[in-house]
DNA sequence: ATAATTTGCGTAAGTAATTACGTAAATTAA
DNA sequence: TTAATTTACGTAATTACTTACGCAAATTAT
């Protein structure tokens, strides 16, 4: 069990398994030092049975936590040790009713003295730790129970992942660059819109649309591939359009647009601007959610080349 | 679950299993997530390989605690799915030494960001808890390792089944008793001595030999079967003679010839004797120890009619 | 040096559970 | 009332281990 303890709270559930399977071979031992014929994994069953008599398959197995399958299988073995024993329902015909026999009512005589000295027992374990298991176990039950431990990794992965995103600038000699750019915004177009002639102008010409004219592309590159693209094209002497942010559809969900974004607000302050224009479409929420996010604001008037365009947002820098 | 919880620390083994199949689901879940292919039961042998490079099975067996079966076995599967890889040893042929392939050392790398995030995680759980689980797992596991269950509730078991034994005074007139009071003391005599005139004569006729003489024949009686026997026989006016205290084998480590024992001073007080004495042999260490419980003090000078007797003992009431 | 024992590992079989799936009865919807 | 869905349960297959056992290499005893 070395290991377990050395690895900690990270094989927490194998080090718990590992622990259960050992008191249950213990278990083992202590039914044969009664002397009782009695399988551990029955256990449960048992008592489920002795409690309320002629309980279902199915109730003993929701009651114990266990598939009804292996409930089905082990009242088979008891009955067939003679413990219990079986009927059909008579309101409902598909019930299996499942009562102790009178060898199974002597051997839950014997199982109560059992678990009296068991009880005692665990006492004296209990009272020689400083620390209460059971509560501990419950308490981290309950835990795990409110926000699962999936549930608890996925905001770190996120932000692990995130972190390995690089922003860079559209180099026009390299075909990679140039061809995810296109790619990345013709599938957002054509889903949601129709491409138009401008569409196609700027996303073919990276370099003489955006760049030559003094603005800029940024594409987001992460494992090694292109998954996110954005561009800043000049209005005036100290306002530029953002337009083109598009994010891989298998890049979602990794905050991609939000880097991107970020990176070009610093781009426009590095650049000494004033001012951020946007057109997007009301359709598009996550983007609209996203841009109010980096703090812009809706524009009223407008009149844009696009005819997807209705909604206009700007930032002051 | 709700099973576990109220039947409490009886069946915490039990409970300590399920949390730690639960937790091995969200285990599998988050492999998952970090887009690993991996199974959850690999990972203490992966962690064995990925610490020490070149570890036989039968060292990682023995560090994560499971069968080298099971191990090789997995490294089969791990093999297989392009992980690890394995070469026969050099020095010593039997071994199979196991290395991570590259594809396992990228893996390793994953493992390495998941275990972090776990870490995280875990230390967030930890804190929206009062108790520490696995501190309060390493210590019940500690005070187990030192004095098992089977081994504590061993005494109370026997506590139990001492309760049980019933004294009774034979009744000449009862087949049962007299064939007991013969069976088990012939057992023992044949066992270590010669059977004797004399021991034919009282065990025949325990009615002429003790009861009509004024002394008496206990018998111990456990499960409806009689398990242990002892005589007083009248010496003088205040005194009597113990003989014949046996227990059958079937019977040992309750602590019936204590019970006996017992109840023969009892009723000595009760019939207002002042002096119990007894001849045994030294061979019969167990008989030794128990008189000398019971307060019997050796007697140097005595003659004896059996040849065994070797040792004379009395106790003064 | 030879024999006996121990050690390392793997195959086969067993165990205690599971999931997948099929059947029949009961319940709900149309 | 008929059809669709849900429920109760069992068989079969699968999984993740285990123990039993056997072989061969290494070590120890004679």
């Amino acid at each position: 069990m070395d290991f377990y303890r050395t690895m900690g709270y990270v094989a927490l559930g194998s080090y718990m398994r590992r622990l259960g399977e050992i008191s249950q071979q213990a278990s083992a031992q202590i039914y044969q030092m009664y002397g009782m014929e009695f399988e551990v994994k029955w256990f449960p069953v048992f008592l489920a049975i002795a409690e309320n008599e002629f309980e279902t398959v199915s109730k003993i197995a929701e009651y114990i936590g266990q598939s009804h399958v292996g409930v089905s299988l082990m009242v088979k073995e008891m009955s067939k040790a003679g413990l219990v024993e079986t009927q059909k329902g008579v309101t409902d015909k598909r019930e299996t009713l499942v009562k102790l026999t009178s060898k199974g009512q002597l051997m839950q005589l014997r199982m109560n003295e059992l678990l009296e000295d068991l009880q005692d027992t665990m006492t004296e374990v209990k009272n020689e730790c400083e620390t209460d298991v059971l509560r501990a176990l419950m308490e981290y039950e309950q835990v795990i129970l409110r926000k699962g431990l999936p549930e608890r990794i996925k905001a770190r992965l996120k932000t692990r992942e995130r972190n390995k995103v690089k922003i860079v600038h559209l180099d026009p000699t390299t075909d990679a660059h140039r061809a995810a750019f296109k790619r990345i915004n013709y599938e957002w177009i054509e889903k949601y819109f129709k491409v138009e002639p401008l569409d196609m102008e700027s996303l073919e010409n990276p370099d003489t649309f955006y760049i030559n004219k003094g603005g800029l592309v940024l594409l987001a590159e992460y494992q090694n591939a292109i998954v996110g693209t954005s561009a800043l094209k000049p209005m005036t002497a100290d306002s530029m359009e953002l337009s083109k942010m598009g994010v891989d559809s298998n890049a979602k969900g990794l905050g991609i647009g939000e880097l991107l974004g970020q990176a070009i607000i610093d781009e426009g302050k590095r650049l000494g601007l004033k001012r951020l224009y946007l057109e997007t479409n009301s359709r598009l929420l996550p983007a609209l959610n996203l841009y109010q996010k980096l703090g812009f604001k809706t524009v009223k008037d407008f009149s844009s080349p696009y005819s997807r365009a209705d909604v206009a947002m700007e930032l002051w820098l």
